[in-house]
DNA sequence: GAGGAAAAATGACTGTGGTCAACTTTTATT
DNA sequence: AATAAAAGTTGACCACAGTCATTTTTCCTC
């Protein structure tokens, strides 16, 4: 059979992924050992570091397969009637449950993912890449059903809509909200303010101070 | 004299941190072990952590003396009768360059900063407290100005800018902007699409698709 | 200033992530 | 099937962050 070298390093890639999802599942990411994540797959701990760069990386590849789940259900769950705000809200406190189910790997997750190392930039780029054309998506129909901006990049605006996701998990993570609530709440405000623009509503009719906008 | 034990303590943390500015300068953070900090601040290791909780605290520390510095700078070269996205855009610019100067350091700084470990989120909190009251301070400002919403809470819309600049230092992080050129690009962008809002400028006047939006 | 209690300093020690020279297995070649 | 080259595996080893029982220094009381 051609290929028996291509076999071993799938079953063996698949194991240390198992003993991943086992161990970090059960004890958490910091109090899984390397050795304890070889001893578990039944390898030897050098033979880890020919399948994954990092440690972190380990937890980066096991959230890809969990994501491409996740992303694929909210979807599904996405009644494409409901408004953009609804849709993007739905979308930020489905990933927001994921990603805090553990606090502890949920941070290093994110801190991988938002601000990267060399080593796992890679991982890092494709895993934000499929949550990011999640929002892009959204905003397309938006676009083409008339309720968002066509003068603007897709990208750009995934990017704001994902930064305020960001910012959120990071209030959480600091203890500035506290519950779910808090969360779903705040991130209703800021995609309302994203939407609707900061700027005064109604240009006032006469105005005593210098008022200089750009272009 | 009464409290030459405070004396000692305070000259301590002053050696400490004193160190560190030279150690992490020459060496970078992560290069710069305990026990070499230890060593150059003239006492034993586990002294450190009489003083720090962390490494990482003492990076924070550290950042908290230097970000007093450059905000009350940044403050100074502020013109007040600029536009508020003119304003934005030169504070975001001035700590991009402060938190990218060393990019293993800022790295450390922006995990710790936005998505902190028990151990340290009071610290986290406080230098982000400092930041976020430059915004604040920039939209109240605003508010008076009268070009601003002032239906909306002042730490919203601070978390709301805060969140573009997260946003876009991420994305430097992950190479999506490569230049200093591209990260203003980038942000000039998204600061006006927060300003002036998602939804389309005009109410088309017929419409075949079904518009819904929230209040 | 002697004695003892409280506070602070210490470095040997622990468990960790990651490395690497030596070793084993697979493949290609004859 | 013998052999050599290439690919893959390994665990002893290293440097590190952080801990803690022990020692040293400061303070308070008489």
């Amino acid at each position: 059979m051609a290929g028996l070298r291509e076999q071993k390093k799938k079953a063996t890639r698949a194991a240390i992924l198992n003993a991943a999802i086992n161990l970090f599942g059960e004890r958490g990411y910091e109090r899984t050992s390397v050795s304890a994540l070889a001893k578990a797959a039944g390898i030897g701990k050098g033979t880890i570091y020919s399948y994954f760069s990092s440690k972190n990386e380990i937890l980066l590849a096991f959230c890809e397969e969990e994501l491409a789940f996740i992303n694929s259900e909210i979807k599904s769950k996405l009644d494409p009637d409901a408004p953009l705000a609804e849709k993007m809200l739905l979308v930020f406190m489905s990933e927001f449950r994921f990603v805090t189910k553990n606090k502890e790997f949920g941070r290093t997750l994110l801190r991988e993912m938002t601000f990267p190392k060399e080593i796992t930039i890679d991982k890092s780029l494709k895993i934000e890449e499929r949550f990011l054309n999640l929002f892009v998506s959204l905003l397309q129909e938006a676009q083409e059903k008339g309720v968002l901006r066509t003068d603007i990049e897709l990208i750009i605006a995934g990017g704001h809509f994902y930064s305020l996701y960001l910012m959120t998990l990071s209030a959480w993570y600091s203890g500035r909200l506290l519950s779910e609530e808090d969360v779903q709440e705040t991130l209703k405000l800021l995609i309302d303010q994203a939407l609707t623009g900061l700027l005064p509503r109604k240009i006032p009719a006469s105005s005593t101070t210098d008022q200089r906008n750009n272009s």
